[in-house]
DNA sequence: CCGATAAGTTATCAACGTTCAGTTAACATT
DNA sequence: AATGTTAACTGAACGTTGATAACTTATCGG
């Protein structure tokens, strides 16, 4: 047992100069996404840039969609670092919350194609869309699950500032639900329309942090 | 002068069984749109449905886009008159703003397909993705401003609740846009995931409804 | 009937995601 | 050192896609 799963046995050397060919595949079409877009990134480019052929690209991805989902989980994963930090180091509970809301906010802006995937993609792939985004799965390693869990580490994180005596407006669950899609309306609204001419950007995201924050703690 | 734009001359018979072959295509179209999304609705089967080859669709719209974005227009005029009514009958202008988010809410969630089409549709096109849905367009009989219109007319409402001396925490653009995330994140979220535990739907909009309004005019 | 034009066709294109069948490179064993 | 095995890879091809070119048919006014 090798303990290196998606690795050659071990001492085997590579074609490419590359080490982890998975790897170089990852990054190219990475770049590649952010650039152009998903439907603009084909799989002969994402190949031309890695330096192989196009069906060499699955022998480690099975499709398109398997390896745009193996980036979105491994861009949420860095959301989820950032949460770990608030959760660490901001102790008052409703600053927690609007730390998260700014570095959800903040994701979801600086990624912009991993977060409509995930969040706003009702036209994927048959196999994809019939399981929605998968948000009904318990199952944390399946691909794509991401975006699935943040949404659900606000919820709690409001409900420990509920539980921690702020009376609420609303009950813990509605305020988390409230609260983000608060911020998803932005985020997306960016995302969508990003030449339309938005009033301040900052501006938005302030006080739309107010907005909800105010509007879920009792007066 | 016709008078009848897309209309052959005056008594001019046509090849298929139906009058108009433009709204026949748009029928076929959003038939197939909103059963299978934009993707797997090829020019083909549009053309099938119809009863006419692929490349006769291309004498009605320029591509396939255009032919989306006819739709988007056509759904988002009845919007657009649920507006004119409210503007007619309610004469306070926070409630105004109140009943344009309910009717906004309400036709989201009773058009979920056409919403999605004109809303969150992120596999368009990248031509059309890149100037959102033509939001800043100033030509209101450009193809594909249903949705801005929609949303500049709560810009405008607001507008007026500041006019009537009502003081707001922002400036009234500022207003709008965040009275239209908020609204626009509530209709996506039940749109995208209809099968999450929500919590009561009617609190949530309620809801919704409240923390922006309350957001908006200062205390 | 005729010329004009609207409406539609077939044939075709390049590009896409993907698969197939075969080839090369690196190893373990003999 | 030759051999067999297998991972890694390639070129050609398949079936579809959106879209275009070139051509045909139907319907009209005169």
């Amino acid at each position: 047992m090798s303990g290196f799963a998606t690795a050659l046995p071990a001492g085997r050397k590579r074609r490419g100069e590359g080490h982890t060919r998975r790897e170089e595949i990852l990054q190219a079409a990475k770049e590649l996404f952010l650039e152009q877009g998903y439907d603009l990134t084909t799989i002969r480019r994402i190949a031309d840039r890695v330096g192989i052929s196009a069906p060499a690209l699955y022998l480690y991805f099975k499709d398109k969609e398997a390896l745009m989902l193996a980036l979105c989980d491994q861009t949420f994963s860095h959301l989820s670092e950032a949460i770990d930090e608030i959760e660490k180091t901001v102790a008052d509970p409703l600053e927690r919350v609007r730390r998260f809301g700014e570095a959800y906010v903040r994701f979801g802006l600086s990624h912009p194609d991993e977060y409509r995937l995930v969040f706003l993609n009702p036209n994927i792939p048959e196999p994809l869309r019939r399981t929605g985004h998968r948000m009904p799965t318990d199952d944390p390693t399946a691909p794509g699950v991401g975006g699935a869990l943040v949404f659900k580490r606000l919820v709690t994180i409001i409900g420990e500032l509920d539980a921690s005596g702020t009376k609420l407006n609303y009950p813990p669950d509605t305020c988390g639900e409230l609260c983000w899609m608060g911020l998803h309306g932005l985020v997306s609204a960016f995302i969508m329309k990003p030449d339309f001419p938005w009033s301040n950007r900052d501006l938005l995201i302030n006080g739309m942090l107010d907005v909800h924050l105010k509007g879920i703690v009792k007066a």
